[in-house]
DNA sequence: CTGCAGGCCGGCG
DNA sequence: CGCCGGCCTGCA
C-alpha cells in the first residue's frame, strides 16, 4: 500500500456524479469539497475534477496509472458509443445528453457478486450500510487522510463467518445466500476467473448456480463487474417503466414480460443494450 | 401502523 | 415449465 496521485485531462465522457450515482456502485461517497472517495479492491481512492483536469489520490497496492485506467474503463471510446446510440432515436439522445459522463466501472467480480446478492429486494441506503459493516468487520483496514477505510472482505476473510453473524450485521434473509455463495466459491464449485473467458450466456448460467443469484442479479454482475458484458440488459422496475413508456406502451406496465422488454432492447440497441440501459435508467430515475 | 425497496427461492398446478 | 407467496429490515 502506497500513497500515490495522478492527474489526467478531463473530457465530456467523464463526470463524477454520472459515474458514481448512476446506480452501478455502492462504495463511493461524496465529500464536502465535491470530491468522491471510494474503496476499491486495490485500496482507497479520492477523485475530484477542477480546471479541466481529473485529480486522483489514494493509498493503493499497485501502480495508480494501471488501476485508474482499468477501473474507470479509460481505454474505451465512450464518445463513439454515445454517437452510435444517440442516432437510434430522440429518447436515447435525451438520456445520453443527461448522463453523458457515465462510464461503466470495472469492479471486482467477487465484490460485485456479493454486493448484488445483498441488493435483492432492498434499498440503496440499506445496501450501502450492510456493505460498509461487512467491510468494517471482516475487511482489511486502510488508513487514508486521518480516517480508517476497510477493503471489501475477500472470500477467505469470510470463511469462518456463520449465518448468524451475517444476520447480525443486518443482512436479513440474505444471510444464508451470502454464506452459501461464499463457500461455493471457496470450495471451487465455480471458478470466478474462468468466467472472464466464457461467452456471455455461459458465464450467465454459471452465475445463476450461485445462491441468491437470479436473472436480475446475474445481469448486474455481468454488466458492472470486470466481466463487462455490454450486450446484457438488466431489467428492474425503472427499466421496465421507461421501456414501456417509450417503446412498448402497454397500459399496464406490470403485464409486460421481461422477454418482450429484452427482445425490444436487443432490437433497438443490439450489443450496446447494457450501456443503453444505464443511460435510460439514470435519466428516468433522476427525472 | 401499513407499504415497500434495484429479487430469489421453493412449492404447486 | 410459469406463477405466486413469503421473506429481514429500516425508512416514509
Amino acid at each position: 500500500m502506497e500513497k500515490q496521485n495522478l492527474v489526467i485531462k478531463k473530457n465530456k465522457d467523464f463526470e463524477l456524479k454520472d459515474i458514481f450515482e448512476c446506480g452501478q456502485c455502492f462504495r463511493w461517497n461524496k465529500n464536502e469539497d465535491d470530491s468522491y472517495t471510494g474503496v476499491i479492491k486495490n485500496g482507497v481512492l479520492n477523485v475530484k475534477t477542477a480546471k479541466g483536469n481529473i485529480y486522483f489520490e489514494g493509498i493503493l497496492n499497485e501502480d495508480i496509472n494501471q488501476i485508474v485506467n482499468d477501473y474507470f474503463d479509460l481505454s474505451r471510446d465512450y464518445t463513439e458509443i454515445k454517437q452510435t446510440l444517440s442516432q437510434i432515436d430522440k429518447y436515447m439522445e435525451t438520456s445520453i445528453k443527461y448522463g453523458q459522463g457515465i462510464r461503466i466501472l470495472n469492479q471486482d467480480l467477487w465484490e460485485t457478486i456479493i454486493s448484488f446478492i445483498i441488493s435483492a429486494n432492498n434499498n440503496i441506503p440499506r445496501i450501502k450500510g450492510i456493505i460498509e459493516r461487512l467491510s468494517q468487520k471482516y475487511g482489511t483496514k486502510v488508513p487514508f487522510e486521518n480516517e480508517d477505510y476497510y477493503l471489501f472482505p475477500t472470500a477467505s476473510q469470510l470463511k469462518d463467518v456463520t449465518v448468524a453473524e451475517f444476520r447480525g450485521i443486518g443482512l436479513g434473509f440474505r444471510d444464508i445466500r451470502l454464506y452459501e455463495t461464499t463457500h461455493m466459491i471457496l470450495n471451487s464449485e465455480i471458478n470466478l476467473e474462468s468466467l472472464h473467458k466464457l461467452d456471455t450466456q455461459s458465464a450467465r448460467s454459471q452465475l445463476l448456480t450461485l445462491s441468491g443469484v437470479g436473472p436480475k442479479v446475474a445481469d448486474c454482475i455481468l454488466l458492472f463487474s470486470t466481466l463487462k458484458r455490454f450486450d446484457i440488459f438488466p431489467i428492474d422496475v425503472w427499466v421496465r417503466r421507461v421501456m414501456n413508456e417509450l417503446y412498448i406502451k402497454n397500459t399496464d406496465e406490470n403485464k409486460v414480460s421481461k422477454k418482450l422488454i429484452n427482445d425490444m432492447a436487443f432490437e433497438k440497441f443490439g450489443n450496446l443494450a447494457g450501456i443503453a440501459q444505464q443511460y435510460l435508467f439514470y435519466w428516468k430515475r433522476e427525472n
